[in-house]
DNA sequence: GCGATATGATTGACGCATCAATCAGAAGGG
DNA sequence: CCCTTCTGATTGATGCGTCAATCATATCGC
């Protein structure tokens, strides 16, 4: 049986199509890597560290349920737990009793987790600039967007 | 001083652009630990696993200096020598003793490894055409070429 | 109310990545 | 030759992410 007309379940991407893929992953990687570096050099703090700081830093009152945040960062419990252990440590945010739940845990901001923020939000914006959208043509931000709508429904 | 005149340093991405921005890499990270995840099932193998012995298995009589392996794969010495520990600990490698060096160690498959390297690849393949190459059509993935040629030269 | 179950959150164990420190052996200069 | 320096590789410490187990409290059904 020819390759051309073996199953469809059983094709195997060509070589130009592997190319181009460990092209992506290789790019994207690179890509993320060396924004992780810029916001650590010049914040301190990690991407996970940023993502917890600005979901608090957009609340109301600069405190969250920490299953809320969890939600809406999209991380598992257990990990946020873990993470928010070490950024207590750190004097980032601070964990405090729920007044409506006694199980619950309520995460505040604390000033130097503010102040990190905010010392680190300007310059990292200015770095996906540089990195992301200062690279691409508005042609090629729209290929984006196409590309993710497209990648995004199946995994 | 209007944002539109300020030094091209200084200048913020929009709300459209942070939004591909964001878009991009939840998706290619979706893409990753999709892929991550079926090939462990399938398999065993995380992606890193994966990376060393199919650079193993390309080589002429499954045998490489770890140097040579960490060069190829683009790893640090370092993450290598202790995912190779790992490894190891789980009979897919084994570690000899350099003959021309003996501060050097040499890296082989053993049949384990190579075994599970076997039973990994081609369901592997066939993950990256399902979830990518399937997911786009010819013009599209034209686009990822052009894309990642525009990303890659300055991170 | 009370027992079963569901839920908010933490913990522990493990694999993984990075950094700095280390160690053994090779290479080069005197 | 010996000493210095360089290099291949490993180690230990620490942060991070996942999974499964745990714990305490809430909530539901009776």
């Amino acid at each position: 049986m020819p390759p051309a007309t073996r199953s469809r379940s059983r094709r195997l991407p060509t070589k130009q199509q592997l190319a181009t893929w460990r092209a992506f992953i290789e790019t994207t990687e690179q890509l993320r890597s060396a924004l992780a570096a810029r916001l650590q050099a010049e914040s301190g703090l990690s991407p996970s560290d940023y993502a917890v700081l600005l979901a608090l830093h957009d609340t109301d009152d600069h405190r969250i349920r920490s299953s809320v945040l969890a939600t809406r960062i999209g991380w598992q419990r257990s990990r946020l737990s873990h993470h928010l252990g070490r950024m207590e440590r750190r004097g980032l945010i601070d964990r405090q009793e729920c007044s409506t739940d006694s199980r619950g845990a309520e995460i505040v901001l604390t000033p130097t987790g503010d102040a990190a923020f905010r010392r680190a939000t300007v310059p990292h914006l200015r770095a996906i600039r540089e990195l992301f959208v200062d690279a691409l043509s508005p042609d090629q931000l729209e290929a984006v967007q196409d590309l993710t709508a497209a990648l995004g429904g199946r995994a």
